[in-house]
DNA sequence: TGCGGTACATGCGTTTACGT
DNA sequence: ACGTAAACGCATGTACCGCA
């Protein structure tokens, strides 16, 4: 352990920059970003249509304007939200912005009544696969974002034709805000001093490969924590079971090519973590065998962990 | 006027108990 | 072991009130 004023790294090679911005923030800073933060309202005042309405068909450009003007901080936190993760569940929405509310029944009633008016406005839209009737059933609605909503961060261009998504690709990225979730929850219950939670595509690394080749890799989450006076960092890759081992693998060898670049360790001074989330202890064995037995990645650069594990680890820190 | 909060109703999926 | 129905859990809807 060190003093806290030199914010020195828990491992020699755990990097010292801090992030561009820590969790102080509501949920994300990348979450913000996405918004021109000109707009300073922080109520609602766009006049929504009855629920019989629908959602409306044609936003002008100025219309669009005063949409976008109109809308809270917590509105713009929402579809932003639903933006970096492309799929959320009410549920999920819940606990990212409406889980400081007088009771859980509270802020899941808020979160309701704020996706309607916003599926009202054209700015989210719920996928139509889903488990139950038309007025209740026992599954959340999966939102993505309306027509609008895509206007609305592309800056008034045309929308972004929308369409259902693939059960395992919709599996995957609500399992990723999930992650997200529980991380954020680490923070505000007080284990770590502050998490700070990078989404897809930012967390992507571009890299030259081993034979000059232009690759990217594509972690599901970059994540900074703060524990006293240590910073960690962690790549966080989210797998379900769908993909093969060998599969797995070639992502961890992509991983050892990128940490032999040096390019991590020259921006941070050390090369993040890589944790593996997995859905059974069998799969961990098999990857980390897999792992062993291979030559190309590292075996000390992965950490491997079920679902609920992930806190822990991160709470217990990288060391 | 919009939001926050509460109470209660609704209807679907899942679980469990029971009869065959 | 299997099929069926009731009980239960859950997400969502409506209605209403108070507050800013």
């Amino acid at each position: 352990m060190s003093p806290d004023n030199e914010q020195q790294p828990r491992q020699p090679e755990l990097p010292v920059a801090l992030p561009v911005a820590w969790s102080s923030d509501p949920v994300n800073p990348q979450v913000n970003r996405l918004f021109d933060s000109s707009t300073e309202t922080n109520r609602t005042s766009f006049s929504t249509p009855s629920p019989a309405a629908g959602p409306r068909r044609q936003v002008g450009r100025r219309q669009l304007h005063r949409l976008q003007a109109s809308l809270s901080d917590r509105d713009r936190e929402v579809i932003n939200l639903i933006a970096v993760h492309r799929y959320l569940t009410t549920r999920q929405v819940e606990a990212f912005c409406f889980h400081d509310h007088a009771s859980p029944v509270s802020g899941a009633r808020s979160a309701r009544r704020v996706l309607r008016r916003l599926q009202e406005q054209g700015l989210l839209k719920p996928l139509e696969r889903r488990v139950g009737g038309i007025r209740a059933g026992s599954a959340s609605y999966v939102w993505q974002l309306g027509s609008v909503g895509h206007r609305l961060l592309r800056a008034g261009s045309n929308a972004k034709r929308t369409h259902e998504p693939s059960p395992r690709f919709l599996a995957h990225c609500l399992a990723v805000a999930d992650t997200h979730i529980s991380l954020l929850a680490t923070e505000r219950s007080g284990d770590v001093r502050s998490v700070f939670v990078e989404c897809e595509p930012e967390c992507w690394r571009p890299f030259t490969g081993p034979s000059g080749e232009r690759r990217v890799l594509q972690p599901d989450l970059f994540l900074i924590t703060k524990q006293d006076s240590y910073l960690d960092r962690w790549f966080i890759e989210v797998d379900l079971g769908t993909e093969s081992i060998n599969t797995l693998l070639r992502k961890c060898a992509q991983y050892e090519d990128y940490r032999r670049t040096g390019v991590e360790q020259s921006s941070a001074g050390a090369f993040p973590l890589v944790v593996w989330q997995l859905p059974t202890q069998e799969r961990i064995s098999r990857l980390a065998d897999a792992i062993a037995r291979s030559t190309t990645p590292l075996p000390e650069l992965f950490r491997f962990v079920l679902p609920d594990g992930l806190a822990p680890l991160v709470i217990r820190g990288a060391a």
